[in-house]
RNA sequence: GGGCGUUUAGCUCAGUUGGAAGAGCAUCUGGUUUGCAACCAGAAGGCCGGGGGUUCAAAUCCCCCAACGUCCA
């Protein structure tokens, strides 16, 4: 059974009718009786061109879009929704998405489950959101963004509980009232179009409403959840009605701008400074004035009219495209060339995507994104580069940083940014030059790759257009213009390519994705109690009696060598590893038998305790921590929280941290960061942490309803990652830092005694490891640093404070000392070559030599180097040494009558066995060498009876 | 998180099938010379990222580690 139909009154009352739709099949309602189409297909043109459906709205750009979402936001407050403050575009409460793509976002997965409550019910929202799925699309399709702000009101109902808001009739009630009465929209203009939604799991019936052929917005009415034994089908799979029903809308506040505006691109209505200020920028009007004939406005808006039936989307090939639009404007009397068309929708669409990107790029900076090679921050470093190359391919003449702070005093301004404005220059002038040094090394590796490539050649080889893409950063369009500048006049790129490299990456995912498999350590029935955890409530707690609830057999290489069985008991005070901190080490124990905790970690909802032996189900046990352990995890785990929050009052509000962890010996901290640190960096972290452990007395725990600590603390408190349950413990040293933690922390940070930064490290760009050791291992840190220096300077026989000096001179005298013995090695190789005894010989104007000497194949290179490099005299060389097994080295005056009348390889052939070894070389110099240095003798006699002398 | 690439003189980079470590710029010396990156001659400058392995022989081939870069999630 699939979905009834959507028949409600509000439909009947204003005089529309139910219709399918010819092209799509879909089920639509509409005031029209000969409307035959459902607004939203490839025949429905855009029909607000230049002729607003929306009205009351004169203006453009941020104005038009505060009002809009005022006009909007009030609606709704007056009908009896709560207006909610929009959420972040970083999504930091959640560890499956990095950015925010929708209202129903923010809300997800707790309230949409129904764990947690909703901030208020109903609501209403105007949130910003990021996608990155169509960047491609942007600018050229006239509707497509990056960043758009989704307006909506939402409804979490709950009829088991009497808890029921509204529902369909209502909810389309109140877009038909915003629609028609609000914003003044003709209500023949408006299609609500019946498409059923599913994703993730869930489904339900839904809405579309569509104004004038652009899909304005969205209603979904999500009521279903998967499962196997459910009545309801929708695309092949199975559904049953939820306790939890949603009510989900979307509405486009940017499509809502456009159509009141009536502009022929979304940009010119929402971004028209930055495009008239780009245009004039790029000389747009020279290219206009190049075809006198051509009426520009008049092709333009018929394009514009045409957007809405081309089915632009990212990915399309874009030259076959082109040929259509052409053949469709043909077709409305307006002739243009190929030439012509490219020439004005190239810079146009370059120009339409900048603000697009600028206003993507400043959302995620100013919520304190910091620019990286992977994950969250390399999606900032995307919409950099692709900036970049925009505006590099209109040959502007303005810096990233002057584009984006122009974008946001024109676009921006009055919203709340986290970073502050010189943190947002300072990072894109950084970026900036990150990209120019890509550009740079990679037009290096292009010539090269080029040089095996004949000049004349049309194609660059697939292999060679990947690598540069993949591991140079170096687009295959940007290839060809560089080897095309670099003097390979004929090459271009193959049609499809693109898309071929965008499929070649989407199989290399795919397979990235099989192989991620999770293995568990122990198998735990079902319906077994949780355990309750004594830690929190008394972090000094060190013994407790308990009974065993579970013993299991543990699985797997992941755990300690000794432990052989995982206990629960139905409490502890053991910490189980997680948020970073290791898990507790200590002793269980019954009147006979005595168990080592070797580890304690998490297994669902369970505390699994890793001993080296077996308990009984039942047993009493006495439990006792390795309290050292445990106080030293504890030292550094509330270290991590002091330093974090004093790297973030010293180096500014992006500093997010990126991963922690915190064992005996030492603990790190990995923080988002632009820069590397420097030495005056960390101390001042350090310092500022050491002053935190005398001001701050006691620390401030405490467990809040999910919903409150979002209220209170915001989204900063998520930086350990995005916690599970409803309820969160948050731990507050004093305002210094606040954050939702599961670990183990000191009551008086006093106790930790002293925090030292030991180093950092880069672990990936825009990410910095600060490692850390805190209390009785900061002072074992120091120890084993005297130690050090005892000890090296007990080597020098100097004091302290001369060591630097000391290694300083040992280290330049070494080298010099070096230097001085080849100066010298050389000399005894001229003594020993020049002559004079009887090793050597003229034979026929050639000067042989055969002779042992000391030394490896280095110094005989040089012997022979000395002996052969002379065109004056030519000479052959036999050398041999006894070093290593024996080795022989034979060399000629290359280009002489020695290098004709001797062949190097072929005599050490002859005379390498002699040593039992072999070798090779060129015929003017061969080296080999064996594993008989006794024999050196014999071959040296057989290289003179070969010789003849 | 996964894939790929790079690492050689102070800087920018070449280095072919494993077989004698190179260029340009900068530096120094000498010469020449009132001109916008001057010219000529010469010199100095290298743990070829680190550690293992294969080999008679490794900058070069294999493995591990590190730093940097890059693409994709």
């Amino acid at each position: 059974m699939g979905l009834p139909p959507i028949d409600l009154s509000v439909f009947h009352d204003n005089g529309y009718l139910r219709k399918q739709c010819r092209v799509t099949g879909l089920w639509f309602w509409t005031t029209d009786a000969g409307r035959d189409t459902c607004g939203d297909t490839s025949e429905d043109e855009y029909s607000f061109i230049g002729r607003p459906l929306i009205s009351g709205f004169p203006m453009l750009g941020k104005e038009l879009k505060d009002s809009m979402r005022e006009a909007f936001l009030s609606f709704f407050e007056n009908v009896g929704h709560t207006r909610v403050m929009p959420y972040p575009v970083l999504a930091r409460w959640r560890d499956d998405i990095h950015l925010t793509i929708a209202s129903i976002a923010d809300f997800q997965p707790h309230v949409t489950s129904g764990k947690v409550e909703p901030p208020a019910n109903p609501l209403t929202i105007s949130q910003p959101c990021i996608r990155l799925t169509d960047v491609d699309a942007v600018g050229r399709s006239g509707r497509h963004l990056t960043t758009f702000e989704m307006m909506a009101h939402h409804v979490f109902n709950k009829p088991d509980e009497g808890k029921m808001y509204y529902w369909m009739e209502e909810c389309v009630q109140f877009c038909h009232e915003l629609f028609t009465v609000t914003l003044a929209i003709d209500s023949s203009e408006i299609t609500y179009v019946e498409n059923p939604w599913c994703g993730g799991g869930n489904a339900g019936a839904a809405v579309e409403v569509i104004v004038g052929g652009l899909e304005l917005a969205t209603l979904v009415f999500m009521n279903l959840e998967e499962h196997p034994d459910g009545e309801i089908e929708l695309k092949g799979d199975k559904y049953r009605e939820m306790p939890l029903q949603i009510i989900d809308t979307g509405y486009g506040l940017e499509r809502f701008c456009w159509a009141a505006a009536g502009t022929p691109t979304i940009y010119e209505a929402i971004y028209p400074e930055t495009v008239d200020w780009l245009k004039e920028l790029a000389g747009f009007e020279n290219i206009a004035k190049k075809w006198p004939d051509l009426n520009l406005n008049q092709v333009l808006g018929e394009m514009s009219r045409l957007n809405g039936i081309m089915n632009i989307e990212a990915g399309v090939d874009g030259e076959k495209l082109q040929q259509i639009f052409i053949e469709k404007l043909e077709d409305r009397g307006i002739q243009i060339s190929k030439e012509q068309f490219s020439s004005i929708t190239e810079p146009l669409s370059r120009i339409y995507a900048i603000p697009d990107h600028l206003h993507a790029l400043c959302n995620m900076l100013g919520d304190g994104l910091v620019p990286s090679n992977s994950k969250a921050g390399y999606l900032a470093r995307m919409m950099a580069r692709r900036t970049l190359r925009l505006r590099d391919d209109l040959g502007l003449d303005v810096s990233l940083s002057d584009l984006a702070i122009h974008h946001i005093d024109v676009n921006l301004g009055n919203s709340k940014m986290k970073q502050t404005r010189d943190g947002l220059c300072r990072i894109l002038n950084l970026e900036e030059e990150k990209y120019s040094e890509m550009i740079r090394k990679g037009s290096n590796v292009i010539l090269t790759q080029m040089k095996k490539i004949d000049k004349s050649s049309e194609n660059i080889p697939d292999e060679t257009l990947f690598t540069l893409n993949d591991s140079h950063g170096i687009p295959p369009d940007m290839v060809i213009t560089l080897a095309i500048k670099a003097g390979w006049k004929n090459v271009k790129l193959r049609t499809g390519f693109s898309a071929e490299m965008a499929e070649r990456h989407a199989l290399m995912a795919k397979q990235a994705a099989k192989s991620i498999k999770e293995t568990n350590f122990i198998q735990i029935p079902e319906n077994l109690p949780t355990t309750k955890s004594l830690y929190y409530d008394d972090v000094q707690q060190r013994e407790f009696d308990s009974s065993v609830l579970f013993c299991g057999s543990l699985d797997g290489d992941d755990v300690p060598d000794e432990a052989t069985h995982g206990i629960i008991l139905d409490r502890t005070c053991f910490y189980p590893e997680g948020g970073g901190q290791e898990g507790d080490h200590g002793t269980l124990a019954t009147d006979s038998v005595h168990r080592r905790v070797l580890d304690t970690r998490k297994s669902g909802d369970h505390i699994v305790h890793l001993v080296n032996g077996e308990f009984e189900v039942g047993d009493l046990v006495h439990g006792s921590l390795d309290w050292n352990r445990r106080k030293q995890l504890m030292d550094h785990h509330t270290s991590v929280h002091i330093v974090g929050g004093a790297a973030r009052r010293i180096l500014g509000p992006h500093i997010y941290q990126a991963g922690a962890n915190k064992s005996v010996e030492s603990a790190r901290l990995d923080i988002t960061h632009y820069n590397r640190l420097t030495r005056d960096d960390l101390d001042a972290i350090e310092s500022m942490s050491n002053d935190i452990l005398g001001q701050v007395q006691r620390t401030d725990k405490s467990e809040l309803n999910r919903k409150d600590a979002d209220e209170k603390y915001g989204f900063d408190l998520y930086q350990g990652g995005a916690p599970k349950g409803e309820m969160i413990r948050v731990l507050r040293i004093s305002d210094h830092d606040i954050q939702a933690c599961g670990g183990t922390h000191h009551d008086e940070p006093g106790q930790i005694g002293s925090i030292r930064l030991v180093k950092s490290t880069a672990v990936q760009d825009g990410v910095e490891r600060l490692h850390i050791v805190a209390g009785q291992a900061a002072l074992n840190y120091a120890r084993d640093q005297d130690e050090l220096l005892r000890k090296t300077t007990e080597i020098f026989g100097v004091t302290q404070t001369d060591l630097p000096k000391t290694a300083e001179r040992f280290f330049s005298e070494w080298k010099e000392q070096r230097k001085r013995i080849e100066t010298l090695e050389a000399e005894i190789v001229r003594i020993r070559t020049s002559g004079g005894d009887d090793s050597s010989k003229i034979k026929d104007g050639v000067r042989i030599v055969v002779m042992e000497c000391d030394g490896e194949l280095k110094q005989m290179t040089k012997m022979l180097k000395e002996l052969t490099l002379d065109d004056n005299t030519p000479s052959l060389a036999v050398l041999g040494s006894r070093s290593g097994g024996g080795k022989l080295m034979i060399a000629t005056t290359e280009n002489t009558i020695a290098s004709e009348r001797y062949d190097a390889v072929e005599i050490l052939r002859q005379i390498a066995p002699f040593i039992s070894g072999g070798g090779g070389g060129r015929p003017t110099f061969a080296q080999g060498g064996g594993s008989n240095p006794d024999g050196l003798e014999d071959a040296l006699s057989k290289a003179r009876e070969l010789l003849e002398i």
